[in-house]
DNA sequence: GCGGATAACTTAAACGATTAAGTTAACACC
DNA sequence: GGTGTTAACTTAATCGTTTAAGTTATCCGC
C-alpha cells in the first residue's frame, strides 16, 4: 500500500523512468505503442506525481498564497472562495493566511510562504504600510484593494460606486443627502465618499457629514443628526454602517425608505435579508479574485513584466431601502 | 540573489553540510565552538531551510488540509481563521479548499491534497455523505461538525445548544414557545431541535413547530402561524431564519422581545448589530478549530491511534431579543 | 553501401535537505 | 603501549522527479 512511483511504473511498463515521465509530460519522443503502454500501467497502478518531488526539480509548487486582514469582514470570505476556485482550476492550490490585521503576522507568514516556495502570493494588505517592500522582486506579488505603489494591483473601482451610491439615490428623487463616511484614514473610504460627493454636485445637497467607526455604535453627533431630520436620503460608508442608521432611524419613528432612504456599500451577505432590504454597491468578487489570479499565474509563468493595475467594477444591487419620495 | 542552501553555509563555515544540518536541527554531536560559527553564518546569510526539500526528504509536509462547503456560510470563515491560526502556530500551513457543497469537489480536491503530501486534513463534510472512505487509513482526517462512523470527530454539542436556547426563554418566563427548526435532514438540526424540546417538556408548551429553510423567506403556514399570536417566544434554528421571523413580526406590528422573544443560533456576526441584538448560542470557533489542529497533529505525530470524539461547548449569548414578558 | 539525420529510447546528474555509516583523533584503562 | 570507547566530525546514499547528454537502430540520399 506504499506509494507508488515512476520507477514502480517504468519497471513494469518494462521501460526506463525518463521515457515514462516523457510520455506523461509529452516531452521527448515516445513511439505510440510505449506511450499507450505505459499509460496503461499508469492508469491501472493509480499512479500520480509526487508534487513535492516535481517541486523540487522544477523549483516550481504550483501553490499560491493568498494573505488575508481579516477573514471575520464579511468581505474576504467571498474574495478567498473566489481565489480558490480560479485557482485549483489552473492547478494551484492555495495556503490561506489570515493576519488578524497584523503588519507583523504578515511579514512572518511572507517569510514562512517564501521559505515553502509558493510561486506567488496575492495580497490584501492589513494597513497602509508597505509591509512585502524586501520581497517585492522576488516573487510575483499581486495587491488587492490596495493602491500600493510599484505592486501589480487589482482595485474595485470605490470611486464609481460612491457615484453609484448617489445617482441611486437622485434617481429616486433624493436630494438632501447625509454622508455616513467610513473611517476616511483608509483610502478606499475616501474615494468612495469623493465618489459620492462629486456625484451629488448640482443635483443635490450634502447637508452633513460624519465619519462613523466601521462597528461602533454610532455616536451621539450622528444620532442627533439623524434626529433633527433635515435629510431625505442617506449614503454609508460600508453597510454595517447602513445598517446601524436603519435602525437608529427606525428608533427614532422615521421610516425607511419612506421618510429617508439609505445606501449602503459592499453588499454583505445579510442586506438582502433585513427589512427592508439594503440597497447596496456590490463589488464583484468573482471577477477580483479571477483577475487577480490570472495576473498572478501570468507573472509566474512570464518573465518580470512591469506592474499592472486592472479595475474591477461595481454594481448597484437596488432593493427596497431606497424609493421615490410618497406623493400624496 | 539565488536563494542560500545548506551547502552555501557549509562551504563558508568551512564545514561539511551535515554538521550544519545538525546543528540547526540539534540532533548529532557538535562541538560548542563549530555550532557557535555555524549559527553565526547562517544568520550572516540569512538561511532558510528550503521547505521542499525537507519535505521530499522526511516525507512530513508540515502542511494541512481544510475542506469546507462555503465559506460564504457565516460559520465558516470563523472556523477557518481558528484553523489557520493554530496550525501556524504549530508549524504547519494550511491549504484551503470551499467545495461549493459538491461531494465530487471534494473528492477531487483530497486526491490533490494527498498528491500534494498534507500530512493531514480537517474535513467539515459538504454533505451526509461520506466521500472519503477512500482516504480513511491512508492520512490522518478529523471529521468537524459531522458524526460521520470511523473518523475522529470533534463536534459541537448542538443538542446542549436547544436546551439553552429553551431555558433562555424560560429563564426569562416564556413557556408558549414555537419552534422554527433548520432542515430536519440535517443532523444537527434535529439534535437541536431535540434539545430544546426536552428542556421544554414539562416547563412550557410546544405550541407549534415548522421547518424552515437556511436563507430563504419564511413560507406562507409559517406566516399564518405567526400572525396567530398563540406564542409568547420563538427558538430559531439558525440566526438568520431568527431574522427573518423577527422581520416578519415586526411587519405584523408585534414588538420583539415584548410580545414574542427570539432567540437564534450560531451567533453570526451581524447579531450583535440588528435591533433589538439578537440572543443566540455561540459555538466556540476558536475552541472548535483548536481542537481540530491538535488532534489532527496528534494523530500525524503518534501512531495510529483509535479514533476519538471531542465535543465543544456552546454558550448562550443573551442580548435583547430575549426578555421577560411587561408586568404591567 | 556509406555518412549523416533523426526517432526512440536509456543513463545519469541534478534539485536541497536528512541521516546512516564511516573516519579520525583524543582519551581512558589495565 | 595496545585496545576500546567516545566525541566530533565527513562521506555518501537517499527521497521522486525532470532533463541534458549519450546510445542505438533505422532510414535517407547520393
Amino acid at each position: 500500500m506504499t506509494k507508488i512511483t515512476l520507477k514502480d511504473v517504468a519497471s513494469v511498463a518494462g521501460v526506463s523512468v525518463a521515457t515514462v515521465s516523457y510520455v506523461l509530460n509529452g516531452t521527448g519522443s515516445v513511439s505510440v505503442e510505449v506511450a499507450e503502454r505505459v499509460r496503461a500501467v499508469v492508469d491501472r497502478l493509480g499512479y500520480r506525481p509526487n508534487s513535492v518531488a516535481q517541486a523540487m526539480r522544477t523549483g516550481r509548487t504550483a501553490t499560491l498564497g493568498l494573505i488575508l486582514p481579516d477573514l471575520l469582514n464579511p468581505f474576504f470570505p467571498g474574495l478567498a472562495r473566489s481565489v480558490d476556485a480560479v485557482a485549483r482550476e489552473l492547478g494551484y492550490c492555495t495556503f490561506l493566511a489570515d493576519t488578524r490585521i497584523s503588519p507583523e503576522v504578515e511579514a512572518d507568514v511572507m517569510r514562512n510562504f517564501v521559505q515553502r516556495g509558493v510561486d506567488g502570493v496575492i495580497w490584501f494588505p492589513a494597513t497602509q504600510r508597505d509591509t512585502f517592500a524586501p520581497f517585492r522582486g522576488r516573487l510575483p506579488i499581486v495587491v488587492v484593494d490596495r493602491d500600493l505603489a510599484g505592486y501589480d494591483l487589482v482595485l474595485p473601482d470605490h470611486w464609481r460606486g460612491g457615484e453609484l451610491q448617489a445617482e441611486h439615490l437622485l434617481a429616486h428623487g433624493r436630494t438632501r443627502i447625509g454622508l455616513l463616511n467610513g473611517p476616511q484614514s483608509v483610502d478606499n473610504m475616501r474615494l468612495r465618499r469623493d465618489g459620492s460627493v462629486a456625484a451629488i454636485a448640482g443635483r443635490g445637497t450634502v447637508v452633513w457629514e460624519f465619519e462613523a467607526n466601521f462597528d461602533a455604535r454610532l455616536n451621539a453627533d450622528i444620532l442627533a443628526a439623524l434626529a433633527r431630520r433635515e435629510v431625505d436620503a442617506i449614503i454609508a460608508g460600508n453597510d454595517l454602517i447602513a445598517l446601524s442608521a436603519m435602525q437608529a432611524l427606525n428608533g427614532m419613528g422615521q421610516r425607511v425608505p419612506a421618510d429617508v432612504s439609505v445606501v449602503g456599500f459592499d453588499d454583505i451577505g445579510i442586506a438582502r435579508f433585513v427589512a427592508p432590504a439594503l440597497s447596496s454597491v456590490r463589488i464583484e468578487l468573482d471577477e477580483l479574485g479571477e483577475l487577480a489570479v490570472h495576473r498572478l499565474v501570468q507573472l509566474i509563468t512570464a518573465p518580470a513584466e512591469p506592474p499592472v493595475r486592472r479595475v474591477v467594477d461595481v454594481r448597484l444591487m437596488g432593493r427596497d431601502s431606497v424609493a421615490a419620495p410618497e406623493d400624496r
